[in-house]
DNA sequence: AAATCAAAAATTGTCGACAATCTAACTTGA
DNA sequence: TCAAGTTAGATTGTCGACAATTTTTGATTT
């Protein structure tokens, strides 16, 4: 029971792609352990055809890594490999934010303060509890990447390279992030975008996922310790 | 006879995998066309299982499309595409030039001006005809990438988007491009990478980058004139 | 008791066949 | 003649079974 909502979609195979993506993410299917076709594919309840498929694609997301006649491991999390992807996301969101500075209409800057107002608002009803921006509409960063306009970009961003930065900031519990200046850094960035400065929109957003990477690394550090 | 040369993989999959990159990235199947599961079959003597599953790589390689119960087509290269393709290839070969020069040794940054150098001998000889790089260890890119240390991006590059990349700088007679001053612009990046100035060293690579963007813009519009 | 080798079990890779869906040709009616 | 509906053909999606490889188990030797 990994999953109490299940979409249908067309095909079994994506079906079964999306599931265990989620599965991975969420951590029901536990770091580092071994995918057995057979059990999965009883699982789910599908022959190992469309299962085999799914796994061929996580690979391509990165969750699985694929060794010929030997199968498939569920990567395993390490700060190396974190500040790594990280490093990818400063130059690709920079590069979004940057593009969204030049093209951004103004009602959509104006959507985009009033939901960092909601944001605020969230925080001060909440005693700034983290407010759940879980890759809905609500999260600033994919608004950012999708005004880019940049089709490639967004593809990469959003549909590749997601599920592993989810997976990172879940499975640290990032406690000691401050939501509030986190807010505080997006709004400047929308500051520069909203000024049409590209070059502070790029140098903001890199700086700010600087930061939040160095938080997940004492996290992880932290969680490194405790779990030894 | 698509591949005069097949190099045995462990799996009938993976091998598949590269041969319909290669042949999809030297034209042998044409944009656009159609991937027909059962006549791809016949035509490497495997069933369609593993054929499949290649087909499902070359989609996260972004070379082909999938819709379902429909089948897979070979994407076509069109300017827009080239364009965001090579936005993301600045942001992060650009970023690949930072952290080169941040961590690049002394005998590397020798050895690559050797491959510099190498580069103008070759032009002198041959009437500055392109060298052919063809992603060996003499392509200046690839090694900057490389020297970068980072596992992500390096994948990502060169695994992921290569591939793409490669297919418009083939498809596209690019006999507009001067070789003489992408050495130079080659060997300026050197230089900021050797003095390990980062910003510099990513500037530049980002300038050489939407360069030879444009270069190929211009080349695409031509060829899509002649073609009309 | 530890290490090496051999056999058995399990898992992955591949295949051919059937079911579901789409495409194209044909018929029918206005 | 054209449009819509229907049927035939072809293609994709899925399944179960077999072959190839790896992993585990157990026996044998030092």
């Amino acid at each position: 029971m990994t999953n109490l909502i299940s979409i249908k979609s067309a095909t079994l195979s994506e079906d079964i792609a999306q599931q265990l993506t989620s599965a991975i993410v969420q951590g029901h299917i536990p770091q580092g352990s071994k995918i057995s076709e057979p059990e999965l594919a009883k699982q789910y309840g599908v022959s190992r055809g469309p299962l085999r498929e799914a796994i061929v694609k996580l690979e391509g997301l990165g969750l699985v890594t694929r060794t010929a006649n030997v199968g498939a491991r569920v990567i395993e999390l390490n700060i190396q490999d974190m500040l790594d992807t990280f490093t990818m996301r400063e130059a690709l969101e920079g590069m979004a934010a940057r593009l969204a500075a030049i093209t951004m209409h103004a009602n959509e800057v104006r959507s985009l303060y009033a939901l960092l107002d909601k944001h605020q608002a969230y925080l001060d009803d909440n005693q700034d509890e983290h407010y759940v921006q879980q890759g809905g509409n609500d999260d600033f960063h994919l608004r950012i990447i999708h005004a880019s306009g940049n089709a490639k970009l967004i593809r990469l961003l959003t549909e590749e390279l997601y599920a592993v930065i989810r997976m990172y900031r879940r499975h640290t519990a990032d406690q000691r992030s401050d939501p509030r200046q986190a807010l505080r850094e997006h709004r400047a960035i929308l500051d520069a975008i909203a000024n049409h400065e590209g070059d502070l929109a790029e140098l903001l957003m890199r700086r700010h996922i600087s930061r939040a990477s160095q938080l997940l690394k004492q996290a992880m550090e932290q969680t490194a310790l405790a779990s030894h």
